[in-house]
DNA sequence: GAAGCGTGGAT
DNA sequence: TATCCAAGCTT
């Protein structure tokens, strides 16, 4: 009678442990999906790739709630990438709204661009074309394969990372930086089948994002609470170095959004004398308006005044 | 690998 | 009130 990692709460530790710990995952798991799993518009089949790629983007630091409204107009206004990129990169700017990090609406327009010319129109299905693709890293890349087009790929985000830290490495938090010993785990633990594995990638996520929360898991309401690694050794705390969170007030970020802001806003271009009214620090106010003009996100016109880009977007 | 990049809700 | 946190990407 051998004892299982599983049994005795250690964490598994070879290729094998882990495969075996990820088939006892796999049906808890996605059966916990089909029945908790919310009804998302980008997971609706209309949705299609541009919807779920949209989505994607979106969602990138941003919570759920505040993406629905601005996801459900952005898809009504441009229902093809073709229609967005047929219209100036600002005008992606300004119905971003208040999700935050603009540059995402920028390199959204562009990858909508790249799509026109380098795929006739229709987002590509192989992970290196996606990957190609101007604010689609790894994650995206593998999210978009997977949800849009069934494919088995490991999706790894901060939800997978927090559930397999804690079922899987016994650890309240995965590391502050992906590791290249979680990409392996994630392959280990990916089933086979590949519509069992886009349903796993999926409901690994849900799972991460209703359940297994950063601040106050609800442990009694997960399906594989029994064969949690972390649970069994007791939830210790977590030990490693504290992850550093940016403090805002007082940052060039927060002078370039209300930089941003204003241009949104406004109809036609900006004044000067109407953006050095959001910062009274003279050097940084001028920092902030240069860098967000060196993203590209702002357009400087002939007698300082401003605007969102009509143009093409910038490099990057 | 670390730093920089928005915004707002929850605790 | 201050801190944490949210489906990351790029340089």
């Amino acid at each position: 009678m051998t004892s299982t990692p599983a049994a005795t709460g250690a964490a598994p530790v070879t290729a094998a442990e882990e495969a075996a710990q990820g088939a006892r995952l796999h049906g808890p798991v996605t059966d916990w999906f089909d029945e908790h799993a919310r009804d998302l518009p980008w997971r609706r089949p209309e949705a299609g790739a541009w919807g779920v790629m949209v989505s994607e983007f979106m969602l990138q630091q941003t919570p759920v709630s505040r993406v629905l409204p601005v996801y459900e107009q952005w898809l009504v206004r441009w229902p093809r990438p073709a229609d967005l990129a047929a219209e100036p990169p600002g005008e992606a700017v300004r119905a971003w709204g208040r999700l935050g990090y603009p540059r995402r609406a920028l390199r959204l327009h562009a990858a909508a661009s790249a799509i026109q010319e380098r795929h006739g129109g229709d987002v590509p299905r192989e992970h290196a074309q996606l990957l190609a693709l101007p604010g689609v890293g790894e994650y995206t890349a593998a999210a978009v394969a997977s949800f849009a087009y069934g494919q088995r790929h490991a999706v790894l985000d901060t939800n997978v990372r927090r559930v397999f830290a804690r079922a899987v490495g016994g650890r309240q938090y995965p590391p502050n930086a992906t590791t290249a010993a979680e990409r392996k785990l994630a392959r280990a633990l990916l089933p086979e089948d590949e519509p069992l594995a886009a349903k796993w990638a999926a409901a690994t996520m849900e799972l991460g994002a209703l359940v297994c929360t950063a601040r106050s898991p609800e442990c009694v309401r997960c399906p594989i609470s029994s064969q949690c690694t972390w649970r069994l050794a007791g939830s210790p705390a977590h030990d490693g170095p504290p992850r550093r969170g940016q403090t805002y007030a007082g940052t060039d970020r927060q002078v370039r959004g209300k930089l941003l802001a204003v241009l949104r806003e406004a109809v036609g271009p900006v004044p000067q004398a109407v953006l050095d009214a959001v910062w009274d620090e003279p050097v940084q106010r001028a920092r902030a308006l240069d860098g967000l003009v060196a993203d590209g996100l702002v357009e400087p016109l002939a007698g300082g005044q401003y605007r969102l880009p009509l143009g093409r977007g910038a490099s990057s």
